[in-house]
DNA sequence: CAGTATCCGTTGCGATACTG
DNA sequence: CAGTATCGCAACGGATACTG
């Protein structure tokens, strides 16, 4: 529990970047977060928000996010199950680069891989 | 060239996250958008900058930078060879998220994996 | 509902050696 | 100096099946 899967930083300047993205680095995290930030979410719903993540996968995330503080699983004790998944306060505490995030790629959405609509247009 | 890398972002909301760190992720790429932030750099001098990342993956995280235009790479046709790396506008407008990252590590290095010295302190 | 377990191909990434 | 080429293992991550 809790074993050093994060590497090692050496802090040379630089470092508090490195560390802060390793937290967020695996193509979910920062999703997951994000959607959080608008308040608690069960499993099933995280995983229709997300879009394309898989049980497995999303697990896995959650479980790492636990891990490292940054978010809160409360599990009801009854029949079916349900847990809830929020921010914890230093989960929260990330919203800035959340919001950078958000802020930098509705800006440049339409610069890099603009997703194409799935219905083909008229074309052919 | 500029191959669909990255992977198709299926526009949920919280997407334009997901896109924008799918530019950044790799455990180095934030770490050399951040130095850039400072001014241009020569390959070598990002190598000792980033701490320990091998000639490969710098040489790989640059170009992929490269390619989706955040950084320029200017060389000088000359013996020894000179590289020069710097932002290019795009990777400019990166510096919110750059910062906030940084922001959240300093304010936040000693509550997670806190690097301890390399020498021991005085305990045995 | 919210997981766990297993299989297995793909990618990441360090080590090492070579080059214009 | 600033790369490229090749190897090889380990981690990532999807698909699928099973469970309390």
């Amino acid at each position: 529990m809790a074993k050093a899967r994060h590497s090692r930083f050496d802090c040379s300047p630089g470092c508090a970047v490195e560390a802060a993205i390793s937290l967020i680095d695996g193509k979910w995290k920062c999703v997951i977060l994000f959607h959080l930030l608008s308040g608690t979410m069960r499993f099933n719903e995280l995983r229709r928000a997300a879009g394309t993540v898989t049980q497995r996968m999303l697990t896995n995330q959650l479980r790492e996010l636990e891990e490292d503080g940054l978010i809160t699983r409360k599990v009801y004790a009854q029949v079916p199950p349900k847990v809830e998944y929020s921010l914890s306060e230093l989960g929260h505490s990330m919203a800035p680069i959340l919001k950078s995030l958000k802020d930098w790629g509705d800006a440049n959405l339409d610069r890099f891989g603009r997703p194409e609509p799935i219905e083909r247009l008229a074309a052919e």
